[in-house]
DNA sequence: GTCAGTGCAAATTCTTTGCACGTGT
DNA sequence: ACACGTGCAAAGAATTTGCACTGAC
């Protein structure tokens, strides 16, 4: 999914297929919401020698193929995230840090609201939702 | 609002009442989603020595304090907004870079669902939605 | 063989920290 | 007078840029 595509989106822009890209779209699509920090930590797991710097450049490149998006969630640090079939919102909680996946049905409606009422077309894959999730919330009482 | 607290929420703390904290509370309140380094533009055209540091700092302070809070809009920059009675959500468009305030009422159903549906408690006033908004959706056609 | 891609180091940008001086209470 | 606040300079963290070498095609 959009993985074994690689090769071919490059060549047909005459770009190149290198082992760091093909190890750092892996780790996007193992990680799920990792930043570039997390992402160039997991890569160097597997292969020594890949620096930061085109840690940074291949997520852009990858942006830009619309392989991944990217979402900022809790402190401004963007997180990256494969663009496949399933399109989704984060819920990010304050407590513990966990991002939950959103399915965009349970945003339908507000969009649908968003639109009709302000003409505003809302990207379901950037939203985050911050709060105290179920678990952080029965601790704190 | 809030705003004529200051003082009197400064000194039941035994915190003192100063300049730079009345010119930042003050272009908080004026500017709405600002940046810190807009901020201290701001500060900086009425009084001049104001360092950004000690606007950082205020910031921190303000929000300690509960009379502002940030959101992270846009590239990750952390925005602050006065917080009174007025909670409200973000309309963030990707087009223009505009910030739009969004009523909580139309957020209710999805904070609804959240909190029967799983346990999350939604923080609306952290809440930050992307998209287009209509006047550059049109223009894109 | 070419030129895109990469590593490395340095430059930027944003934010935080340490410290001595100034100032509100 | 006391200790909180501030400015200034320097330290950190995150990200970007310049450049010469390497390697995919």
């Amino acid at each position: 999914m959009g993985f074994d595509d690689l090769a071919a989106v490059l060549r047909s822009r005459g770009l190149r297929l290198t082992a760091p890209r093909q190890l750092v779209l892996e780790s996007v699509y193992r990680l799920r919401h990792a930043t570039p920090d997390q992402i160039h930590a997991d890569v160097s797991e597997r292969a020594a020698g890949v620096n930061i710097t085109t840690v940074y450049r291949t997520l852009e490149l990858l942006e830009e193929l619309q392989l991944v998006t990217h979402a900022h969630l809790s402190h401004g640090a963007p997180t990256y995230h494969p663009l496949g079939e399933h399109q989704h919102a984060h819920l990010v909680c304050r407590g513990c840090g966990d991002v939950q996946e959103l399915p965009p049905p349970m945003l339908e409606g507000l969009a649908e609201d968003l639109r009709t009422t302000r003409g505003f077309r809302l990207d379901i894959g950037h939203v985050a939702l911050f709060g105290v999730c179920g678990s952080c919330g029965s601790k704190e009482e």
